[in-house]
DNA sequence: AGTAGTTGCATGTACATGCAAGCACTTCAC
DNA sequence: GTGAAGTGCTTGCATGTACATGCAACTACT
């Protein structure tokens, strides 16, 4: 694998930014005006409710949903507010936190992940149509390792 | 083109996440401590600095960065204060405003425009040799019509 | 001209996020 | 054991962004 410049980094780059800027924001308003939830706690119920005993430990939460630790005691925070969630403290480290998901958030995840699947997918069909983004769009679909 | 849903967009698109947020990461960092500008900054600059006559409406500008109206206005304000770019009336449109970029602001961007295109090539290796997403971004460096 | 509706931008407010400092607990070296 | 360094999380603060609203200027129609 070489690791020379290429010019033609930026101008890929500068579709992703657009497709990525046009997604998230499909995703945010379809998931906030029918959930009532945004895009973080979307996709951190989505890890909480398919991990093992529906818990994980913040870091880990953190890790996988793309935000620092202080982002997600915040949002673990909010998510015990609207009852999707609440913390447990660690038996084997008292440091530890775990969140964990309840039946209510299950719930609300199961609902949201319809409308997630369904502005995801109509969106890519969109910018699948888009001369400047279509081979882009058609690239990122091959199915990887 | 149909419109059907495809199990695969979900993963897919998640691989986009997370290149994405690394990037972006990676991007920011460099230009917040190399050259003292955001993101945001560095964009506003390029597109001022390729437009013609150095300027650009603000809501055209807010289009092509991929930001609100509001965060737009106070961007330019921000640039203004560092004196990078400076607000114009617009003659035809009394309720028009331009931001014009300076030679200090397009100074700026040419060496910070060094950096960014080092940082994004030298981060697209880094994940072109990651196997989780090699082909992702193999594929995104596809040439667009 | 007069009026109604639209457009371009600025401002008030709310909120999500990151960074740095702090706190509680654990681990390690001695 | 004891103190020092490390780890996991929380909190205070600053920043950037969006949304709602307001104001001024423009446009279309009468």
């Amino acid at each position: 694998m070489s690791t020379s410049l290429r010019a033609s980094d930026s101008s890929a780059w500068d579709r992703v930014l657009m497709l990525h800027a046009r997604v998230e924001r499909d995703l945010t308003l379809a998931l906030q005006s029918q959930h009532g939830i945004g895009l973080s706690e979307y996709r951190s119920l989505e890890h909480l409710a398919h991990s093992e005993s529906s818990e994980l430990r913040m870091q880990d939460l953190a890790d996988k949903v793309g935000l620092g630790q202080s982002s997600i005691t915040r949002l673990v925070g909010r998510l015990e507010t609207a009852g999707f969630a609440f913390k447990d403290l660690c038996p084997s480290d008292k440091r530890g936190v775990y969140a964990v998901i309840t039946d209510q958030g299950r719930e609300r995840y199961q609902s949201a992940r319809a409308t997630y699947a369904e502005v995801l997918s109509s969106a890519l069909n969109v910018f699948a149509a888009d001369p400047e983004l279509g081979a882009t769009v058609q690239a990122l679909r091959i199915p990887q390792s």
